[in-house]
DNA sequence: TCTGGGGTCCTAGGACCC
DNA sequence: TCTGGGGTCCTAGGACCC
């Protein structure tokens, strides 16, 4: 069998980029997108890097932002979902093989194509044309080493034309010393750390470096990175996505919350919107856990936080019965007199439906229940979320996210659709 | 006033069993 | 002086990713 091929394709300041779609008024208009509660800095388009760094406080950024024209969007996931679910089809369209690794990334087979280069191109460009969305793709034998092309396509983006292939050696030994070893994949602060010092500092070093002692010193993981660049392939395309083995839905309030009854709301809406997932994948699960905290970043803020695991009578994805569950962990961790900040519903011990169990005598779901959360679902899926809804679950409640600079769902809800006019 | 949310994989250590 | 050995399962925590 050949060797394989890999393509990264990754989109540009993806959440920027989104905005700007609908937007071509902000073609030159520097932007940022913050992360849910308008918390901090999370996408930078690219005439905004030089002046905001990645993950900064919107609240202590707000200054520069204006000093230097910089325009801040409140995240709007149903848009960059519903446009990544485009910028995907458009790929698969055009490559033998693909799996979606992440809202703005995608790794695809490239076996056996002739002419890689060309077909990065194509892929650029038909992105571009039917979406919007700007893109670099970057091709190697293995995926850290198209991850790492793709980073030098982006780097030398003017150069190389968004397209990055680094199957010749010489080419691939090139940009390895080029690229310092906090930038590969699989690479974090920590192990730049370890690494650093003993004396590895370029992606290259890392390649050269003897995969025993990396396995013995620190793990397997860091000993496939290594071996991926030097070129032996350890990391498959995975194209089926596998079922999540936990789930969860956590999410910062608007503001701290000091009494328990709009936490409760709040747990029953996670735990609402963690079963439509658990019933999205076809799964059933058997323990839920709930956890609260107070903020943790405020030194003068008492500091809190406790989760507990509840088990329930049999694997199910009854929303009633979750939502049950999770209010009597919450009355179990709830302590009176705290701020409370945050959230978390997880639904963990998952297993598929059908999944064979060994006791035969073991409970099970009733089927009157999947019935009505088969009619919950599809009703919620041609009318739009929370048209039907648990009566825990608040509408617009007192205390959701701060949301205040978001845009419209252009692509998603009909009375934000974009209007025309002709002149 | 004010710092996201949702995951995965690996490892070490304790409990328990024979 | 000097406390078996080997295996499994579970959990917590660390590290990483986007």
């Amino acid at each position: 069998m050949a060797d394989p091929v890999f393509a990264l394709i990754d989109c540009n300041s993806f959440y920027a980029s989104c905005e700007r779609v609908f937007r071509p008024d902000l073609a030159r208009t520097p932007i940022v997108v913050l992360s849910n509660n308008d918390g901090c800095v999370i996408a930078r388009s690219a005439d905004a890097k030089p002046f905001v760094k990645m993950g900064a406080p919107y609240h202590q950024v707000h200054e520069v932002l204006r000093q230097h024209g910089i325009l801040a969007f409140s995240s709007n996931y149903s848009l960059y979902g519903d446009i990544s679910e485009r910028v995907m089809t458009v790929i698969e369209s055009l490559v033998p093989g693909l799996e979606v690794y992440s809202i703005d990334e995608a790794f695809a087979d490239m076996n056996g194509i002739q002419d890689r280069d060309q077909l990065g191109r194509q892929i650029r460009a038909t992105v571009l044309k039917t979406t919007g969305i700007p893109t670099c793709v970057g091709i190697a034998q293995t995926k850290t080493l198209a991850k790492l092309a793709n980073h030098a396509a982006k780097r030398w983006q003017k150069h190389y034309g968004g397209v990055m292939d680094i199957c010749d050696p010489e080419r691939r030994d090139k940009v390895l010393k080029a690229v310092k070893v906090n930038e590969v994949w699989g690479v974090g602060r920590r192990m730049n750390e370890h690494l650093t010092n003993m004396g590895i500092k370029t992606a290259w070093d890392l390649a050269q470096a003897d995969a025993w002692t990396l396995r013995q010193k620190f793990s397997i993981v860091v000993e496939k990175t290594a071996r991926e660049l030097r070129g032996v392939s350890c990391l498959a395309l995975e194209e089926a996505a596998a079922a999540k083995q936990e789930i969860c839905s956590s999410r910062s309030f608007g503001h701290r919350l000091k009494d328990i009854e709009p936490i409760r709301e709040a747990v029953a809406t996670y735990a609402s919107r963690a079963c439509e997932k658990l019933r999205a994948q076809g799964s059933l699960c058997k323990k839920v856990r709930v956890a609260i905290r107070t903020g943790m970043f405020n030194p003068t803020e008492a500091k809190f936080a406790k989760g507990i695991v509840c088990e329930l009578p049999y694997p199910t994805d009854d929303t009633r019965l979750i939502i049950r569950a999770a209010l009597q962990g919450l009355e179990a961790v709830f302590r009176e007199g705290h701020a409370y900040a945050k959230a978390e519903v997880m639904l963990l011990d998952l297993r598929q439906q059908g999944e064979f169990t060994d006791d035969l005598f073991a409970e099970t779901q009733p089927v009157a229940a999947e019935k009505v959360m088969s009619v919950l679902d599809s009703i919620n899926n041609r009318w739009g979320r929370g048209t039907m809804r648990p009566a825990r679950v608040p509408v617009t409640p007192e205390w959701g996210m701060k949301q205040e600079l978001k845009s419209p769902n252009y692509t998603t809800r009909w009375d934000q659709l974009w209007t025309a006019r002709c002149k």
